[in-house]
DNA sequence: GCGACAG
DNA sequence: ATCTTGTCGC
């Protein structure tokens, strides 16, 4: 049924190079989004189900608007470089079932900042034609300098001479989390995006808020101790 | 050959 | 990511 699941790496690889090639780092004309979504997957221990969950606010007043979540099964395992096709169908889904469409998602995932210029962001946002911000707690690839304590400072996050993104300090005193731009993105974009998207918690609040709806689906769904 | 490695 | 309570630090 789903052809991805039947994709070995060298395959998924080749997918992504064509898919890489239709990326646009650049947002549409005139771009000032007023509902930005978040969007986040859980997964169960036990048995191979997973929960995506998409989060719809309004911005700048971050007002929760609309939550859909939606249960899955696994279809291809985690290999690094290859998230994509193990988180984005399951997104997809739960995205053509929104009520409201947002105009930019910001995905709990890298952007470009992947070895082939596609992770998960960049992935979701042509496949939906969307603009879409990556925003990882952890690093994929590339190096970057020590980043300042105070919150909205950044350092680059490059591979080679290339900037594939920025490290971003979201909270002081916290780890900085790995923002780069998905697709209908740049830089800069994502970056004044990010900033508006600050609660005071280390994560932004449409990642935030998905992660949580993620995890409450997965804990009123998934298979009860002792009952195998 | 040896590490690194989104979630 | 997931299994998990209390606990240490800003």
């Amino acid at each position: 049924m789903d052809k991805i699941a039947k994709l070995n790496y060298a395959q998924a690889v080749i997918l992504q190079k064509e898919l890489c090639q239709k990326v646009i780092l650049k947002p549409p004309p005139n771009f000032s989004p007023q509902l930005i979504a978040g969007a986040d997957v859980s997964y169960s221990r036990k048995d191979s189900k997973i929960y995506a969950a998409l989060v719809v606010l309004n911005l700048p007043d971050l007002t929760l608007l609309e939550t859909k979540t939606i249960i899955g099964e696994t279809t291809f395992p985690y290999i690094p470089g290859l998230l994509s096709f193990r988180e984005a169908p399951l997104l997809i889904k739960a995205f053509r079932q929104l009520q409201i469409k947002p105009h930019v998602i910001l995905v709990d995932g890298q952007g470009i900042a992947h070895p082939r210029r596609i992770g998960l962001a960049s992935h979701l946002g042509v496949c939906l034609n969307i603009s879409t911000i990556g925003c990882a707690k952890s690093r994929l690839i590339g190096s970057y300098q020590p980043v300042p304590p105070s919150k909205g400072s950044y350092s680059l996050l490059k591979e080679g001479e290339e900037v594939i993104g920025f490290v971003l300090r979201t909270k002081k005193g916290v780890k900085p989390i790995f923002v780069s731009p998905g697709h209908l993105m740049d830089f800069d974009t994502a970056y004044k995006i990010l900033l508006l998207c600050l609660k005071g918690y280390r994560l932004p609040e449409p990642t935030r808020l998905a992660h949580i709806e993620a995890n409450r689906v997965r804990a009123k769904f998934s298979s009860p101790p002792g009952l195998v």
